[in-house]
RNA sequence: GUGGGUAUAGCGCAGUUGGCUAGCGCGCCAGAUUGUGGCUCUGGAGGUCAUGGGUUCAAUUCCCAUUAUCCACCCCA
């Protein structure tokens, strides 16, 4: 197959098959972030490379090696944005909502993009839904964070005990410091037993020497300190604010002291929901009290969580209602029997029916057949002989029941409805 | 960026001591006395055997490269 009839390398058709389950989640993602008060926003598909270099952190593999950055013809240099988060706190600031009534609760949909090698659940192009708070430096807003994505979770009928909900606190700045400080002393006594990747991390991130999938670094990991016990007594009383509050709204959570965040911005809060049967996780976010000053706005709270749509729709595990079908089809026999059949399908689209009829002059039977594979609910043929008594038969497919109407948009409806 | 698997019709797959017009299932289109679906039967459309080289009288089949794709690592939603 050439490449002009192949998707692009990473990037995924929706295909009409399966477009139902990206509405039926997104829906389901607005409606509920409504009820919860947090109002959508859109923003552009490209910002200028420095908000992400700024935000996400210029020494994160996201802004090193995996943005889309391109110069547009005034050479100002652009970037397909990674990650909703940046965005949405761009246009907070910019618009003056941020300095608007507090907490400003926010959410959107959007694409992002990143150049990755592409695997299961890993897209270059793919997409997040994201809720944020700025102005709210409490647990209770962390915890109403939570509550949100695990109500999305529960009208996606995704069972409880298909995930996790793996919670943990990086800490302030200042006590992070002291950690990633002892952590560090910790693990140089081994650097000569390490791994490449794990040399790598003691410079750079040592936090993530402590999720390191081989085996022989593993064994460091039992001994090594942890975050938790170098958390601050603010900080500390902030987890157990947020642990408590998720307690009392009897969503379950397990506390992940191996949990870090790739990107630069976050502070104490983190958490990630993780799939049990493969280790995907589908969403993640936390706190990240810096990035509105970063960005340079008033120094503002801020948190927040992005979820992984396509990793949600993989999920076994998700129950998405079927797609929807064609009400009624009418099949026409002639020219006369196909004029009329048009200008009642266009009646009954009017009044909200989705109807069909034969626009490549087709068999009767032929059309019947079209009827089956589109999965029409009921069908009517008229001929001559309809077209003359203004009636004709209404067929159920399924149950095959038959009943006479009058031929006009309205009886044919009621015929159609459900319940009479 | 690193490592491994795969690459034949829209989809799922056959196809070796390398050899004649490359097959099967599903799907698609049409027909079975012409105004009716799902079953059955018949017929039909659709393939530069990923691409480019090489070996050979001959390559879908062997070799090399490239590209694509899948999986894992890295990283992340």
């Amino acid at each position: 197959m050439g490449l002009i009839t192949k998707a692009p390398r990473g990037t995924l058709d929706k295909l009409p098959g399966e477009i139902h389950k990206y509405q039926h989640i997104e829906g389901l993602a607005r409606e509920i972030s409504g009820r919860y008060g947090y109002r959508e926003i859109r923003t552009p598909v490209f910002e200028h490379t420095e908000l992400f270099k700024r935000s996400v952190g210029d020494t994160t593999d996201i802004v090193q090696k995996e943005m889309y950055t391109f110069d547009d013809k005034k050479g100002r240099s652009l970037t397909l944005k990674p990650e909703g988060t940046a965005s949405a706190a761009r246009a907070a600031i910019e618009s003056g909502l941020i300095n608007d009534a507090l907490p400003l609760k926010l959410c959107y949909i959007t694409n992002c993009y990143r150049y990755e090698a592409p695997q299961s659940g890993r897209y270059r192009e793919f997409t997040q839904f994201g809720a944020e708070v700025y102005g709210a430096n409490t647990p209770t807003c962390d915890v109403e964070l939570i509550a949100l994505a695990y109500d999305l979770f529960t009208r996606l009928r995704i069972p409880d005990e298909r995930y996790k909900i793996e919670i943990n606190s990086i800490g302030c700045p200042e006590c992070r410091a002291e950690y990633q400080k002892a952590l560090r002393e910790y693990y140089v006594g081994f650097a000569d037993k390490l791994c490449g990747d794990c040399h790598e991390r003691l410079n750079r991130n040592p936090m993530r020497l402590l999720d390191c999938k081989v085996p022989n670094c593993g064994q460091f990991k039992e001994n090594a300190p942890t975050i938790l016990d170098y958390n601050c007594d603010p900080c500390r009383e902030f987890f157990a604010g947020f642990k408590s509050g998720l307690d009392s709204l009897d969503i379950p959570y397990t506390v992940n002291a191996r949990i870090v965040r790739g990107l630069d911005y976050y502070t104490n809060t983190v958490f990630e929901f993780v799939a049990k049967d493969n280790g995907l996780v589908f969403g993640a976010g936390g706190r990240y009290n810096g990035l509105i000053k970063e960005l340079g706005g008033n120094a503002t709270a801020a948190s927040g969580f992005a979820l992984g749509i396509e990793r949600i729709i993989s999920l076994p595990e998700a129950v998405f209602p079927p797609p929807e079908t064609p009400d009624i089809y009418i099949a026409g026999l002639g020219e006369a029997a196909g004029s009329l059949a048009l200008k009642l399908v266009q009646g009954l689209r009017g009044a909200g029916v989705w109807a069909e009829c034969d626009i490549v002059g087709r068999s009767v039977k032929a059309q019947m057949r079209y009827a089956d594979k589109i999965g029409a609910r009921f069908s009517v043929v008229i001929g001559d002989n309809e077209v003359e008594s203004k009636t004709a038969v209404v067929k159920n497919m399924q149950t095959k029941e038959t009943r006479e109407v009058a031929l006009d948009s309205f009886n044919l409806m009621k015929a159609i409805l459900p319940f009479e």
